[in-house]
DNA sequence: TGACGATGGTTTCGATTGCAACTAAACAGG
DNA sequence: CCTGTTTAGTTGCAATCGAAACCATCGTCA
């Protein structure tokens, strides 16, 4: 064998790139699967999508809130908050107040009726959280739960510095 | 204390939902990082989505195969397949052949671009996913595997479960 | 004060998505 | 055979998404 056809070799037999062991495929799917399990929760009942789930328990969780600060929070764009608050206000569950301190931004927070909802659907979820990982061996969850810290800080360190790469 | 007041208390504090602890909603953020990180390898070198990427690694796997095959191995929809096929076939990078004892159907394959596009994308991302499981305490990787495997099937049950209720 | 860059938030626009309807071919079962 | 049903795959359509442009306001510095 030579140099040439070892380097055309496909790839060593051990190494092959399986797509149902690849973690970040494994991860998008669970996620996926996971994130529409939960949906069936809220989506029927209440007509709402994620973004405004999550708009909904960060203000059930802080109160009072920037579209900022939800979306830094939350891990969500800036015009997907934006639209998520738009529709909850037009449905009367989040009402904006004007910062008279600075006009640009706006705070936000749940009406009554918001509260009720929050209220109704913040065990449920709790509760459904708690059956997913009930199916999870005990002796794992804390693993999952450090896996999961490491993986995010992880990919999105190597996002950051492939960021300001290209953004030279 | 009445257990009126008791019932309309918003929630027993130890149960609060916090978004950032919440299991969901983690696992959707650290998917949707790593799934992003993953694609700078692909998506700025090859012009390709992760649905192309799918069926790109599913057919270097498996060598030939229907796009009904590659959607149930890829956990994708049929629609979503159907346009990745289309344009990588337009790139020449997969080829079509009709099976002749089923008209409907097509064995989808590589071309020699597509495999030469393959076998030098596929140890870069097994690498990559190399490197990220090495973010993960070595103690807490078999866990990690277990727990994304309970938690996707679990999952995907309630939501079969739901649907067939819904379906009825 | 007044000009300029930065910031919070909205809007516009093109791309991607999934559902539903559709086409074409296979497979009943009479 | 024909007829109705199922299946593989594509396409039309409406909803969603994110990047970029935009708007209004703020802070800074001359």
């Amino acid at each position: 064998m030579t140099n040439e056809s070892a380097q055309k070799a496909p790839e060593r037999p051990e190494a092959a790139l399986k797509l149902e062991e690849f973690l970040p495929y494994r991860l998008n799917v669970c996620a996926n699967l996971v994130s529409q399990a939960l949906s069936r929760i809220y989506a029927d009942r209440y007509k709402i999508g994620v973004p405004e789930w999550r708009v909904l328990v960060t203000l059930g969780q802080f109160g009072m809130m920037t579209a900022k600060g939800i979306g830094g929070h939350s891990c969500m764009h800036k015009t997907k908050v934006s639209r998520a608050v738009a529709l909850l206000e037009r449905r009367k569950l989040v009402v904006r107040r004007a910062n008279r301190a600075d006009l640009r931004e706006a705070f936000l927070s749940l009406t009554p009726a918001g509260r009720d909802i929050y209220n109704e659907l913040a065990p449920i979820a709790l509760d459904f959280a708690q059956k997913l990982l009930e199916s999870v061996d005990a002796a794992d969850r804390a693993a999952l739960d450090r896996a999961l810290s490491k993986l995010t800080e992880r990919s999105s360190q190597i996002t950051d510095i492939a960021n300001s790469r290209g953004g030279r």
